[in-house]
DNA sequence: AAAATGTTTTTTCCCGATAAAAGACATTAC
DNA sequence: GTAATGTCTTTTATCGGGAAAAAACATTTT
C-alpha cells in the first residue's frame, strides 16, 4: 500500500453533505472545484455513489435518489493527511510530559510507532523544523528544543514586533480595501459569540486566528503571514492543553479584540498602537503561564 | 546505489590535509570530532589511508609515511552533499532565465535533469520553501513565485526590523560578553580586507555573512537568528550572480561596517541606530538594482 | 580504570516502485 | 463552438529496501 485514498474519502464525505441540499449534482468539472480536487476523483465519488443507490448517474445527469445516513460516510479518521495524522501524534508525545529539552528524537522509532514510513516523518520533521521546536543535526538525529519558557518569549518577541506592525499598516488602507468589510464580519462574530459564550466559547480559538491573520495580512508581506502558522500551530495545541480559566480568558479576549477593532476603525494610529499592545500583552500572559517548566522565584 | 559516501570522501581530503601537519595522527575518538564524523568513517579513511601507503596504521599508531599528491584527493563534486547538488542545480535555473513567476515546479522534471531519486527533490523543496520563494498546492506542484521586486522589498524589510533590534541589542550586552571579542576580531578583519581590497574582493561576501551573523545572534531570538538563513541565502547566490561594480560595492560596504562597529564600540544606541540603517538601506540598494524586473520609470 | 581499538547493531539517507490523484487529450452532447 | 463527458498520461504521495554513517557494545591496551 503506497498511499491511502485519503483526499477522495475526504471529498467523498463533503459531497454527501451536499447531497441534502440540491435534487441534482452540477457538472463534474463545477463539483471538481466545489470540492477543491480534480475531475478524477469527483468521478470515483460519483461512481461510488452510484453504486450506494444515493444517486443515479448517467452522463449529465446525477439525480439524488435518497438522503445519505450515516453509515455513507467514511469514518472521520480515514479522511486525515497522513502529515495531520504524523503531526497529532508527535504532538501528543512532546506535550504529553516526558519530553525534556535536549532529547534525541528518532525518526525509525516514531515512524515505527506511528505505523507510517520513515519518508513521511521525515517531510514532516523537515517542515515542522520552521517552528524551532527542533534541531537537525547533520547525517544524525533531531533534537528537541522542546516548549520551554524561552520559546515562548522568543515567539512572542516576534509576534508583537510583527503585528504592531501590520496593525499600523492596516489602518493606512485605503476605505475601499476589502479588509473593512471582512473586519466588519468578524466585528459582527466576536457580538454573537460574546453573547453565546456560556455555550461555545471554545468556538473562540478559530476565530482568533481569522481575526489576526486578517491583520498581519495587511503586512503585505510574506514573511509576517507565514510568521503566523507557527503561532496558529501554538496557539491550536497550546488551546487542546491548557483549559484552565478557558471561559474567562476567552472572555477577556473577546473584549479586548472588540476594543481592538473600534480602535482599527477609527484609523487612529495611537489608539491602534494602544490596543494592540494590551492585546498582545495578556495574549503573553496567558501562553506564558501554561508553561510549568521555569517559572523563576519572583524577588 | 541508494546513498553517496560523499561524507567519507569530504572527510578524507580535509584529512590529508591534516597529514601535512604531523607525522602521527592522534586516536580514532580524536580524529572524528576533528573532522566531524564519527569513528565508522574514520576507520574508513585510515584503512584506504593504509591501503594507499600514505600512512601505517598499526593500532594506535598512525605514522605519515608520505606527503599527500593531488592523485590522493577525491575529486571536489563527490564531496559535496546531495542537498548541495540539487540547490545549486534548482538555483542555476532559477537564476539563469526562463524563471517567471508562477511556473510550475515538476519534482519528477527536476529529479530526472539532475539525476537523483524524487524523494531527494521532495525533501529539498520542502526545506527551500521557508525561503519564501515557493509554494505548494496541496496534492499537486509547486509554484515559483520568483525572485521578484516584490520578494526584496519584504525581504529588506525584516531583515531590517531584526537587525535594528539586534544591534540595539548588542550594545546592551555586558562588557564581558564574549562578543566584543568577536567583534574586535571581525573589525581587524575588515581592515586586512580594506588593504588587499584590490585583489581579495570576493571575500568580502564571507565576512559581511559572519559580521551580521554576530549581530543578529544578539537578540538571542531563534527566529531572528534562523531567519538570517534566508538573507545568506539570497545573498549568496546574488554575489555570483550581480558582479556589476563588486569591487565599489564592497569598498563601500567595508566602510560602512567600520563606521557600524565603531558606533557597536562607542555602546551609544543613536549612533549604532543610524550607522545600522545607512548600511540597510545602502544593502537593499544594491540588491534592488541588481533584480531587472519592475524597474519602474522614474518621473 | 580510563581510553583506546575491535565488532555489531541501529539509524539515516536515498533510490526505485506503485497506487492515488491530477492533468491532458479525445470525443461527444447541447 | 463551448462545455461537458470519456479515456489516457503524468505527477505526487508513500512505502520498503539497501548502502553509508552513526552509535552502541565488547575487548584490549596502557
Amino acid at each position: 500500500m503506497s498511499k491511502s485514498n485519503n483526499v477522495y474519502k475526504d471529498a467523498y464525505n463533503r459531497c454527501l453533505r451536499l447531497l441534502g441540499e440540491t435534487r441534482n449534482l452540477p457538472s463534474e468539472p463545477e463539483l471538481g472545484t466545489l470540492l477543491g480536487v480534480s475531475r478524477t476523483t469527483v468521478r470515483s465519488i460519483l461512481t461510488r455513489m452510484e453504486e450506494t443507490g444515493l444517486i443515479a448517474w448517467a452522463k449529465r445527469s446525477k439525480t439524488v435518489l435518497r438522503d445519505p445516513t450515516p453509515e455513507d460516510f467514511f469514518p472521520e479518521e480515514e479522511t486525515d493527511t497522513l502529515a495531520e495524522i504524523i503531526e497529532r501524534s508527535f504532538m501528543r508525545r512532546l506535550l504529553a510530559g516526558g519530553a525534556e529539552a535536549g532529547m534525541q528524537i528518532n525518526e525509525l522509532e516514531l515512524a515505527r510507532e506511528i505505523g507510517v514510513g520513515t519518508t513521511s516523518v521525515r517531510e514532516f520533521l523537515i517542515r515542522f523544523s520552521r517552528f524551532g521546536l527542533i534541531e537537525k543535526r547533520r547525517n544524525s538525529h533531531w533534537v528537541l528544543k522542546g516548549f520551554t519558557r524561552a520559546f515562548a518569549l522568543e515567539l512572542t518577541e516576534i509576534r508583537e514586533m510583527f503585528e504592531l506592525r501590520s496593525a499600523a499598516a492596516f489602518v493606512a488602507l485605503p476605505p475601499d480595501s476589502p479588509v473593512w468589510a471582512d473586519l466588519e464580519r468578524l466585528e459582527a462574530e466576536h457580538h454573537v459569540l460574546a453573547g453565546e459564550i456560556a455555550t461555545r466559547f471554545n468556538a473562540f480559538s478559530e476565530l482568533d486566528e481569522r481575526f489576526h491573520r486578517l491583520i498581519h495580512s495587511a503586512s503585505r508581506n510574506r514573511f509576517i503571514v507565514d510568521f503566523y502558522d507557527v503561532i496558529a500551530m501554538i496557539f491550536h495545541y497550546h488551546y487542546q492543553w491548557n483549559k484552565a480559566q478557558e471561559r474567562e480568558r476567552n472572555e477577556v479576549a473577546i473584549g479586548e479584540h472588540l476594543v481592538y477593532i473600534a480602535a482599527l476603525k477609527s484609523r487612529d494610529p495611537g489608539k491602534v498602537d494602544a490596543a494592540c499592545r494590551k492585546h498582545l500583552k495578556s495574549a503573553r500572559q496567558t501562553l506564558l503561564s501554561s508553561i510549568p517548566e521555569g517559572r523563576q522565584p519572583q524577588p
